[in-house]
DNA sequence: AAAAAAT
C-alpha cells in the first residue's frame, strides 16, 4: 500500500522525494519547529489580570515559559501524483494579501509551525484531497484547518462554503474566534452555529438561511439547521472535523457525523474532508480509513506524543481529604506565580464537590460542566480567558482543544478510565487534558492524584502506554516535594 | 458518564 517516510531534523532539505512510478508519493521534508510566539492574546490577558502574580513576567518569559522547539516526528502518507512541498513560509502558499495580513498583523505569526508547513500545501494543492491530520497538542492545527478554510472560500460567493463541526461549544466559539481574527481582512463571513439559550427552544425555523461562508458548531445544531435545509450544502467546498477521533469514534459523535458526511456528499461529491486531532486510537483509526477516500494522512507515533516540556508527576495520597489539602496547601498557596491551573475531575458531582470544598476554604475558584446553563458556561470561561480567576475545576468538556496560553499547571484530581472498562486508563483523554498546559512548547507541570491501589494501576498502564515515567512525589505531607517539582518543571 | 441536543 502506501508508503510511509519520516520527517526528521537528519532528512533532506528541500521538497518532496522523486516520484514512485505508478504507486504513492514520498514525503520527506525537514521543517523547523520554532513556534511563533503568541504574543498577541497574551499581552491582551497580562493587562487584564488582577492578581500580579498570573502575569507573565515579559522580561523573563522567553527564556521561562518557551521551550526549544520539540523534534518531533511526523509520519506523512500521501498518495496519488501531487507533489507537495513544505511552506516554509506563510508566502509559499499563494495566500491572498488580506489573508496574509491576518496572519501576521492579527495573529503575529512569523512562520508555519511544522504541522502548519506540511499540511497546508497538502490541503490546499488541487486535486483537494482528503486529510486525516494527527499533530501534538498546542501544536497549531487550528491554524491549519482555519486558514484552509478560509483560503479555499470564494470571497465572491455568498454562500455557505466550508463547515467545521467541534464537540463542544467552547471549542466551536474558540475556533470562530481565532478564524475571524484570522480572516479580519479578508472580508468573508462566518457563523457560529451552537445552542444559544438553554434548552428546548427552537427558533431555528423562523430564522433565516444562513448565508456565511464559513460555519463553525457543534453537530445537533448544524444537523438540525440542515435537516431544516437552512444551512444549504451545494456549496460546500471543506469539512472539517475538530478532534476527529472523537467525533467520529461510536461512543463520541459518530453517527451524527457521519450524517453530517452523507447529506454533504449526496448533494455534492467533491466537498473535501479534513480530520484533525491531537489523537487516533487504532479503532478509530480503522474506522475513519473507511470513511474517506483517497486521503493524504499526517501521523504521530503515541511514544512521541508527550509534550517534551511538559513535566508529569503522581502523588500518593490516603484519602479524599489528603487530594483537598494537597490542593489547597501545596499548590494553591505556593501557586501564587505559577500562571493558571486547571483541575479536571471525571464527574460533574465531584467538580461540584470539590468547588464547594476549597470555596469554604477561602479560595476562589469557579467550576465548569455541562450541567451549568449556557450563559453561566460563556461566563466562566470568558472571566479564565480574561486573566480574571486563577482556578478552574472543570470536566472534560475543557479536555479537548481549549487553549489558554497561561495554563502552565495541570491536575488530574480523578484519572480519566473508560466508561466500560473502569480498569482501562483513556489514554487519549489524559494526553488532552495534559496538553492544557504547555500550550506551544511552553513549560508545564501536570500533577495525577493517586489515591487507591486502582489508581496507581491506572497511572502505570498510562506510564508504559506513552513510554513516559512520571516522577512521584516523595510525600504529600510536606511542602518540598511540591517546590522542587515544581521547579524543575520551570514553574517556580 | 463527559458531552451535544432533541424527544
Amino acid at each position: 500500500m502506501a508508503e510511509v517516510t519520516e520527517t526528521t531534523a537528519a532528512s533532506s532539505s528541500e521538497g518532496q522525494k522523486p516520484a514512485v512510478p505508478e504507486t504513492k508519493r514520498l514525503w520527506s521534508d525537514e521543517v523547523d519547529d520554532e513556534e511563533v510566539q503568541p504574543s498577541a492574546t497574551e499581552e491582551k490577558a497580562v493587562l487584564e489580570l488582577n492578581v500580579d502574580a498570573l502575569a507573565i513576567d515579559e522580561n523573563t518569559k522567553v527564556n521561562k515559559f518557551l521551550d526549544e522547539p520539540e523534534d518531533s516526528r511526523i509520519q506523512a502518507v500521501t498518495t496519488g501524483d501531487t507533489p507537495y512541498t513544505s511552506a516554509s513560509t506563510f508566502e509559499d502558499l499563494n495566500l491572498s494579501p488580506e489573508l496574509l495580513k491576518g496572519l501576521y498583523v492579527e495573529m503575529k505569526f512569523q512562520k508555519p509551525s511544522k504541522i502548519q508547513a506540511i499540511s497546508l500545501p497538502m490541503i490546499m494543492t488541487p486535486p483537494y484531497k482528503d486529510l486525516i491530520a494527527q499533530a501534538h497538542n498546542g501544536s497549531g492545527k487550528t491554524t491549519c484547518f482555519v486558514l484552509g478554510m478560509l483560503s479555499r472560500v470564494d470571497p465572491k460567493q455568498q454562500s455557505p462554503q466550508a463547515l467545521c463541526i467541534c464537540p463542544t461549544r467552547e471549542l466551536s466559539i474558540q475556533n470562530m474566534e481565532v478564524l475571524q481574527k484570522m480572516g479580519k481582512y479578508t472580508g468573508i463571513s462566518s457563523e457560529c452555529a451552537v445552542p444559544i439559550e438553554s434548552r428546548n427552544n427552537d427558533r431555528s425555523r423562523y430564522r433565516p438561511p444562513i448565508s456565511a461562508q464559513v460555519v463553525i458548531g457543534t453537530p445537533g445544531t448544524i444537523k438540525r439547521l440542515m435537516s431544516q435545509k437552512k444551512l444549504g450544502v451545494n456549496d460546500m467546498k471543506v469539512l472539517v472535523f475538530d478532534e476527529a477521533d472523537h467525533m467520529l469514534a461510536k461512543d463520541g459523535f459518530q453517527d451524527d457525523s457521519l450524517r453530517i458526511m452523507k447529506d454533504i456528499q449526496r448533494f455534492n461529491s467533491h466537498c473535501q474532508v479534513l480530520l484533525f486531532s491531537a489523537t487516533f486510537d487504532e479503532t478509530v483509526k480503522n474506522f475513519v480509513s473507511k470513511v474517506v477516500k483517497d486521503y493524504n494522512q499526517l501521523f504521530v507515533k503515541k511514544e512521541d506524543l508527550s509534550l517534551e516540556s511538559l513535566k508529569q508527576y503522581k502523588v500518593i495520597l490516603p484519602d479524599e481529604l489528603a487530594k483537598i489539602r494537597v490542593v489547597k496547601d501545596r499548590i494553591l498557596e505556593l501557586g501564587e506565580n505559577i500562571g493558571q491551573i486547571i483541575i479536571f475531575v471525571n464527574t460533574k458531582r465531584s467538580a461540584s464537590m470539590l468547588h464547594t470544598s476549597l470555596v469554604e476554604l477561602g479560595y476562589e475558584v469557579t467550576t465548569i460542566h455541562g450541567a451549568l446553563n449556557l450563559e453561566d458556561r460563556d461566563k466562566i470561561v470568558k472571566e479564565f480567558k480574561d486573566g480574571l480567576t486563577q482556578v478552574l475545576i472543570s470536566t472534560d468538556v475543557l479536555a479537548r482543544g481549549f487553549d489558554q496560553q497561561q495554563v502552565n499547571l495541570v491536575i488530574n484530581y480523578d484519572l480519566p478510565v473508560k466508561y466500560e472498562n473502569q480498569s482501562e486508563p483513556h489514554y487519549e483523554v489524559y494526553l488532552h487534558r495534559i496538553g492544557r498546559a504547555g500550550r506551544f512548547g511552553r513549560k508545564g507541570a501536570v500533577f495525577n492524584f493517586i489515591m487507591t491501589d486502582h489508581d496507581l494501576m491506572i497511572m502505570r498502564k498510562i506510564e508504559s502506554y506513552f513510554n513516559s515515567p512520571v516522577a512521584e512525589i516523595p510525600s504529600w505531607g510536606s511542602e518540598e516535594g511540591f517546590k522542587v517539582a515544581l521547579k524543575e518543571a520551570g514553574l517556580l
